[in-house]
DNA sequence: GGACGAATGGAATATTTATTCCATTGTCGA
DNA sequence: TCGACAATGGAATAAATATTCCATTCGTCC
């Protein structure tokens, strides 16, 4: 091929975002054939079937063979439809780094440590936060608040690396006003009697799960009353006990986690508790 | 294949929504071999990247060979990956076009209450940390470090809003074996005594600034000892007992802070100095 | 400690999917 | 109507991806 190439394949370097991307298509839309053109018209109306679809769905869909389809994706400055797809996948999950080769990194470079161990807590902070606005079951969060506000008293137990959440939350209740008691641990009591009927239990606890967080849901459960799970998975033990289940998939690095989503959902959900209640 | 299947793959039908898919998945959960739990962990806990994503990218993502993924996808029912994925391909309706819009979506959408608190919240988490990597002053981090890493014992003091920071700090410092202390007004002891020579203090409080906070740390001061502080400006009163300053803008939404910035910083503070030690 | 069955990892194979190529069709101007 | 060139569709090929198979390891029960 020439350095110079045909008319229609002018982009040399393909869009790196989904705004390059409509705009490199508004910009082409009008000089193309019949053909291309029901492409772009297809694509552009369905944008979201791109990362999961094949060459040839999409060309049904639009009413072309495949090659037409192709080629549409090289005039674009793709290199193909693979390349095309994949920054459409790759827009969809924001690339979770990889923080094991990371860390591993940041501990053989000479470079400033405690900067950039900061940097990398803020970085992993920040995806967790990402990460939650695209999960959430705004269901499960509703279902959880209306729970809670249904509560007597709102029993807060979380420990270990759960339990700066767990006094967060009883906290936030307790500026809110909101009857809540936290179950510290604290001298190895459980406190498992001061659960009363009428009351809600508010579990946290992510693996390596928490004997004793699992055991007074259980007890909870058990008397009947209503268990809102903080947990990390839906597989988790703690749903097993739980009327309600809120995931968080927090982003770590090295050992520790950012705790930033957890607090994000523990604030909110405090919070629409409190104000759910008057 | 006959009639009669082993006796994993039970399922005859596959689950034909997602919510059937979850249920097998918690249904079989228990019985799992090793590898088979590490994917059933795994896809859980990322269920929305099953449509966008190969066997050879989950397998990874898992730790686990891409056979094992076939196998788990046959345990739950479907004749192989490539069926599991047509559900979750089907399925999909992405948070799209990206972050920024979704997060909108939340606040201004009608519904519901929480979610549009929860955005509220991870917006707010999310500014304070882009502030943080802006405002930070590296010198007085690495002052901070230094400071805590040449003590004996770590004392470890924040109250009201701060007690979270300060008991993820202890959770962190004890991970890391770096003796540390919490000072967690428990019985209104504040334990001034056990501030011994050799030791360091770390301080964290917020306007409006907790007296048995502040008088803890001017009596380690008057005792010699290093004060760091992690407070929210350079004239906090805290300020006056330190011999390190380390200041954390938090954006609040409503009454309440995200915390997001202050954990990261706090556990960059604590890895630093665990490393610095060991 | 040995024998058995379950579980595992990796290499070989099958299948699907993307991409290229080229013969044919259509379009436009003279 | 013919020639020139762009556009097109489909078949051939290349590449990626899923799936199976089997030798080896692991754990457990005798």
């Amino acid at each position: 091929m020439d350095e110079f190439t045909s008319d229609l394949a002018v982009g040399l370097s393909p869009p790196a975002s989904v705004e390059e991307f409509r705009l490199r298509l508004a910009e082409v839309l009008d000089g193309l054939p019949r053909r291309l053109r029901q492409c772009a018209d297809y694509i552009s109306a369905n944008t979201d079937r791109i990362a999961v679809s094949t060459v040839a769905e999409l060309a049904a869909g639009a009413e072309v063979p495949p090659s037409a389809l192709m080629r549409f994706c090289q005039i674009l400055g793709f290199t193909g439809f693979s390349e095309m797809q994949r920054l459409f996948r790759e827009a969809y999950n924001p690339g979770w780094p990889d923080y094991a080769t990371r860390l591993k990194n940041l501990k053989e470079g000479a470079g400033g440590q405690p900067a950039a161990l900061l940097a990398e807590f803020v970085e992993a902070g920040r995806l967790s936060l990402e990460a939650l606005t695209k999960s959430l079951d705004e269901a499960a969060l509703a279902q959880a608040v209306a729970l809670l506000a249904a509560a007597d008293t709102v029993h807060v137990v979380g420990l270990r690396r759960a339990f700066p959440v767990a006094s967060y939350l009883a906290y936030v209740f307790d500026k809110m006003q909101v009857p809540a008691m936290l179950h510290d641990g604290v001298g190895k009591l459980d406190h498992r009697f001061a659960l009363r009927p009428g009351d809600a239990l508010l579990a946290i606890t992510f693996a390596p799960y928490s004997e004793e967080t699992l055991s007074l849901a259980a007890e909870a459960r058990a008397r009947g009353l209503p268990v809102v799970a903080l947990t990390d998975r839906l597989t988790s033990p703690l749903a097993r006990h739980a009327s309600a289940v809120l995931t968080v998939t927090e982003v770590d690095f090295g050992a520790f986690r950012s705790l930033s989503a957890t607090i994000a959902m523990a604030i909110a959900l405090a919070v629409a508790v409190g104000s759910a209640r008057g």
